[in-house]
Formats: C-alpha cells, structure tokens, sequence
DNA sequence: TTGAAAGCGATACCAG
DNA sequence: CTGGTATCGCTTTCAA
C-alpha cells in the first residue's frame, strides 16, 4: 500500500501549502464553534435552532478554507449510503444501451442517488458480486447475466436494499427487468413469414458475450416458424466487412429468401455485403434488423427492424426507489414486452 | 433524511434474518480473536505472523457469516481511496468515445484502482467539483470541458492527487490529454482543397453542448483555407431526417462542392439526404466525415473520413497512475495529434 | 442555543 | 504470536 505522508515537506513549487485536508473539526475551529454545531448548520438540520449569526460565521469559515464533507465518513456514521451500483457489461454494447443508462442515470441522480459504474475487470459470479459489496450500495442494477443466485445474496447481506438485473432472464431474490428478446426473435420470424417468406436465415454474432441476447432471439424465430413450412438456419457472423463478404459469397448456395440480422448494425453490414454481390434487397432477400436505429432508416432499402420499447430510465428509477424504501416487498418481475415490427422498405 | 431502522421487523416472507451486516467484529466473535487478528489474517499482513489454525478459523468464519470488507470504513481510515472518478459527459457522446472509455476503464482495473463514474446532473462548475470531491477520489478524470480552475482547486485540495481534462483545452493546474479538434477540422479542409474543392460547407451541429467539439473544427477548416481562394460556410444540423432534408433542400441554391459534415453519423445523414434530392456524391458535392467508423466503410459511396488516434485506455490509465504516485510532478499537456484523413470513395 | 462524547468499521501501533 | 486501543471524519443523542 503506498505510504501518503500527512503532510509533505512544502516542495518549491507549492509555497504555503502543507495541504491537509480541511475537516469539520477546522471547521469549527475556525468559526470558534464546536464540531456538531458545524454540521448542524451545514446540514441544515431542522431538529436544532442555531442563531444566524453562528450560522454566517460557520458557513464563512467552511467556504474560506474550502471545506467538502467526507462522505465515506458520512455514510460510516449513517449507516447506510445513497449509491446505487451498476456494473459495466463485459459486452461491447450499442447505442440504443447506452442511451438507456444515461437516461436512467440522470433519472436516479434527479432522486439524490449517486450512480457508480464498476467496471469488474474480470470478476465472476460471487467474486464480482463480493467486489460491489464492499462499496455497500444501497441498490445494484446488474445487466446482462452477471449474477446469480449466490451473488445476490451476497449482496442482500452486505446491505443492499434492492438488487434488480436487467436482462432475459430472472434471477432468484432479486428483481428483474425482463428484456424479452425471445418476442424481438418471434416477431421478426412472424412478420417475414407473413410477407411470404420461407427460408429464413438467423444471424448469430460471433462476438462473445452477445449469445445471451442472440440465442433467445433465435430461439424466438424458430418458434415463430415451428409448426409452418419454413424453416430456420442459423448464421454466424462477425462484426467485420470481411466476415460479411464471406457469408454473403456463399448467399446463393444457402438458398435463403429472409434474414434477421440480430440487430441494425448486423443488418447494415450483411445487407450492404448482399448488395455489393448483387442480390436484391428485398427482391431476392428480405433483410430485418432490430433497435430501430436512425441508421436504419437512412439505408436504401429502408431498414425493416424490431423496435424494442426499453423501460423509460425514469420509471426504472422508480422502482428502484421504491424497491429501497420497502425492501421485504416481493421482487418485482417486469417484462419489457415492446417490441413491435417497424416495417420498412426491407423486408 | 429518510429513517432506516436498524433492525426491521422480519416480515412473514422473510422467517428468519434480522439481517444485520456481520462486520470484522463479528467474524473475531466467531473465531475466538480479536478483530486486529482479524485484519491482519485476511489482509495477509506481512509484518506479522499469525499461526496456521487461527488463520484457517478466521477465514472459516469470515466465509461462514459471508464477510465482506466495508470499502468507506476501510479508506476513512487509510487517509485514501481508491477512487478514479469520471464524470459522466451531460452531451450524447458518440460510439468512438464509448469504446475510449470501456477501455479506459479496464486499464485502470487492472491497475487495482474503482472507476466511478459520477452523473452530476445539472451542477456545473465549482458545485460539480464540490459533489465529486464528496467521494475523495484519488484522480478525477473530466471530459470535455466540464471544469474550470476553480474546480480544480477544490478538487485538489479535498486531495485528490491528479485531475486530468480530457477535452478541447487544457485547464490551469490539471493535467490535460488534448484533443486537437482544431486539426481535425484542418485536415478536412486542406483534403478537401488538395481535390479541388473551393467552396466548402461545414456542418454544426445544433444538439446543445457539441459546440466545444464543433467550433475548433470548424475553426481548423477555415485556417486550413485562409489564403487560398477557398470559402467556408457554416451549415447548422439537428441529427434528425428533416433537418437534413431541409439543407438538402437548399444544397443547390448554397453552391457548394463539399462539405465537411462534423463526423460520420451526421455525414451519412447529410449524405443520404443529399442523394436523395438527387446530388452525385462527390462529383457535385464531395463530403467527409470523421471518427472513422466501421459505418461509413459501409456506405456507398464510401465514406471519407477522419481518423482521429485516440489515445490507448492503457497509456492514460499510465499517465493517471504516474500522477497519482507522483502528485507533485508538472501537469502534463499531451496532445492528441493523431487526426488522418482516410480518403475513400465520397471525396 | 451550544458543547461534550459516543460510535459507525477497519487498521496499525504498542504492549503483553 | 496476539490483544487492547487510538484513530480516520462525521452525525446525533444527551446535558448544560
């Protein structure tokens, strides 16, 4: 651990400054008050009178040397703290998440939560799960499937109030957004099917990580097409222009007249490799992604894709909230079901 | 301040927890020692020997009761945290400064140090500094233009031991990594003139707090051309179709015979408004984008673009660690001068 | 209206 | 080798 002497020699460059960190106690000093007088004053506390003229002398002398309020020290007294922790994916995520976070970030700060993304640099499971809780956070947001049963735990019993992922499936004690990307895979498979389409090709990213969502998505258009006369083929795909150029060389020989592509960017990629060996999109092939990306709407063809309606960050926000103030309330299953074709030019 | 008892009631779904967070305390209860023993045997202290049994009953009971240190606890009484701070940006970054963080984020991981990244919604200046130095962060790193000397100040003085700006312009008494937007914007211009071009427009966007990024690069077309017979015009853009229909609309009457579109996604949004009102890219109107990404390889024409070399996660996680270890050494200024015009097929 | 003091959880010194 | 104990910065009774 490295040594941080208290007060260093003033170096030439730093003259006055042997720089320690001003504390509620200089505080006090200072202002010629004691040390729960200062916090009466600067907490505002209500339960407590102070003279003004105490009040201005305090808030000078607090203002004068610059004084912040520790709030490690803050939460260790209380108890408890306001930090919500999200973890940070492993998985490269898109646009359409990262909107959602920002959202739902400026949503939980708005009800004085402080949001603290960690980035769990290769912790799993209980290991990570130990890792946040050391910070002792009042609530947790996992996405993706970063957690299990054992992991919330350990999180219940370090103190966490609520814990909630975020992903396509729920996870024992805690609550659960449910993004449904089986019906995203479903309604895609259903709509090419009641275009007239019969064999329909799946793309499955090649990048690890994604299975998560990818694999539901397929599982979704199968079923949609289980029990018809069409039929489904699974298609790897790296996010690469080559890989892109490989499948596509071979597009004749699969014999395919659809394709959902996993999602817009995928769809970009396959549908501008199809077009560079001259298929016709949608003649030939119909093409569908998914988010509904402004992308997509400004290819040629129109991208036909799966608009996937995210919870709002607010109401999210709200569940959370809510999720604190009662903690023995029964974990809160919320599937997010919006997703609903937006037909373009594509398919 | 909301009230949380320390012991609720157990309600009926939860039979037998009152549910208290076993602390160092507790595990010492448990194993017979005290808690100094206990710190010293799951902190692995050197500097001490304890014999083999107790350890093995400590860590039994530390599993037992699922311990996990108290990070606030643990800092308050280090005198240190941790703790790299980064404001998240209030202004909708775009994929390129995604990934720049993912990967920041994980060098600084490996380097043992929690990245936290703090939505400080609506504060500004010196407040903001104030809330983030609040958490006593060893390092605040500022995008964009977030801070001034004064919040520098505060930063310093609540002791964190570098604060690094990532953005347009450097900050007095901070380090700063600086994006030379100026040169983005130049390269542009001076390609674009080297093809011919004399009548050149550049977008700006209108989205609200892009204007830090926008002007040095609109600034860097306009030195590029100074002295030539070349013209710059400003073009104001929402990232909306109809905004881009607008100006396609009036592309004619503007005269020009390129434009420089800000970045990529505006690019192709122009790009594909002007094809639409029926402009031959680049033969009428040659047009650039940077960030260069994957996106306008894909598009048709392709893209040109601007490359901008952002630094390595890894390098800036070195400077932040360097500073941190040394906070007394001369704040560094590294500029980012990696901007390269990629020439593809739309200029 | 203000002050003294206890204590949140963990660590590190100094005795034993 | 192990156990008291002071301490980090702050809040909050309880007394004065």
């Amino acid at each position: 651990m490295v040594q941080i002497p208290k007060a260093a020699a003033p170096s030439s460059t730093t003259p006055p400054l042997p720089h320690s960190v001003p504390t509620s106690a200089d505080v006090a000093r200072l202002a010629g008050v004691s040390r729960a007088t200062v916090s009466y004053v600067l907490n505002n506390t209500s339960a407590v009178r102070i003279s003004e003229p105490t009040r201005r002398r305090v808030r000078a002398a607090a203002e004068e040397l610059g004084y912040v309020p520790h709030a490690a020290a803050r939460s260790l007294r209380a108890g408890h703290s306001r930090i919500v922790l999200m973890p940070t994916p492993a998985v490269p995520m898109g646009p359409l998440y990262h909107g959602f976070i920002d959202e739902l970030q400026w949503a939980l700060g708005r009800l004085d939560y402080t949001v603290v993304q960690h980035g769990s640099v290769g912790l799993r499971g209980e290991e990570a799960a130990r890792a946040w809780a050391e910070l002792r956070p009042v609530a947790v947001l996992v996405p993706g499937t970063g957690i299990g049963p054992e992991g919330v735990a350990v999180l219940r019993r370090s103190g966490a109030r609520a814990v909630v992922t975020i992903g396509p499936e729920a996870v024992e004690g805690a609550h659960a957004v449910l993004l449904d990307h089986h019906s995203v895979g479903h309604r895609a498979g259903a709509h090419l099917y009641a275009r007239g389409r019969r064999r329909i090709g799946v793309v499955v990213p090649e990048e690890r990580g994604l299975g998560v969502f990818s694999r539901p998505r397929l599982e979704g258009v199968r079923r949609a097409l289980s029990g018809t006369d069409g039929t489904v083929t699974e298609l790897p795909l790296g996010y690469d222009e080559e890989s892109a150029a490989r499948l596509a060389a071979r597009w004749r020989a699969l014999g395919l007249d659809a394709v959902f592509a996993y999602n817009d960017e995928y769809a970009m990629l396959l549908m501008r490799a199809l077009q560079d060996v001259g298929l016709r999109v949608p003649e030939e092939t119909a093409v569908v992604g998914a988010d509904d990306l402004m992308l997509g709407r400004l290819l040629r063809p129109r991208l036909s894709t799966v608009h996937i309606e995210l919870p709002a960050g607010r109401d999210l926000a709200e569940l959370v909230d809510r999720a604190v103030r009662d903690p023995g309330g029964a974990p809160e299953r919320r599937t997010v079901r919006g997703a609903t074709v937006v037909h373009r030019e594509s398919s």
